[in-house]
DNA sequence: ATTAATAACAGTAATTATTACTAATTTTGT
DNA sequence: ACAAAATTAGTAATAATTACTGTTATTAAT
């Protein structure tokens, strides 16, 4: 049974309305703005279970930690490979993606992961 | 200037028809049958060296450790989130799909990963 | 409102995955 | 064969994340 927290809340509204993609360690720097003590296993936890609560989305992208994202819509990132920053793309596959990569697979899939790599604006 | 190693190419040549999707340490465990002295700080090398030279693919899902594949033609790759294998998808977006998502997009798009989620035919 | 049960916490230690360092070895162009 | 430099094995260090533990906060039931 879960029962609510400020901390939790605290890093799930630190999420809304926030396009950076922070990563669990800045997620932490700005949830210490409000609550000095929070630590960072507590982050860690409650991006873990906002994550599965499916509230918040998990971007691994394997080019450094993990980020995060408060918008659960799908839609595409990309990531910088010099600057390592990660931003939304307006690009769009279809919507039955994932229906589509089922055909003629024997498992279930439930979500996907789109990821571009290269460089940003500035970065080129 | 690279110099060819006896141990980078037993690394590769154990991607070679495999479609497990070993992770550094498998790799170092299967070529630790040829070479009993290899370091896995050798594999990691290698493995880094081999991806960034385009001979070997890097798979980061975000759920354990970096996979390796030894086919570099573009495909979809699905993870099961119970088991955590990795296996390939038959299924393929159009041939420019990095050209499309960077219309409207400021930056340079030279590369993309798409990975899918879900139970494995065992797991479901 | 108290209380009892337990989820969540802070703080810290441990683990996992990977990279960095160094002296010795291997490769390669001359 | 020789010299220059890339690569190695072995080890240490780092980065990211998870696990542990005693305390605190939340919730449901009295």
């Amino acid at each position: 049974m879960i029962k609510k927290s400020r901390q939790r809340q605290a890093v799930k509204e630190c999420l809304i309305g926030r396009y950076d993609h922070p990563t669990a360690e800045m997620v932490y720097l700005s949830v210490k703005n409000d609550y000095p003590n929070i630590s960072l296993g507590t982050v860690y936890r409650n991006l873990s279970l906002l994550t599965e609560l499916g509230e918040i989305q998990r971007i691994s992208t394997g080019i450094g930690p993990d980020r995060f994202d408060g918008e659960i819509k799908p839609h595409c990132h990309f990531q910088c490979t010099r600057c390592k920053n990660v931003v939304d793309l307006s690009f769009m596959p279809d919507a039955n993606f994932d229906a589509e990569a089922n055909n003629g697979f024997e498992g279930q899939i439930e979500s996907h992961q789109i990821q571009f790599f290269g460089l940003c604006e500035a970065c080129k």
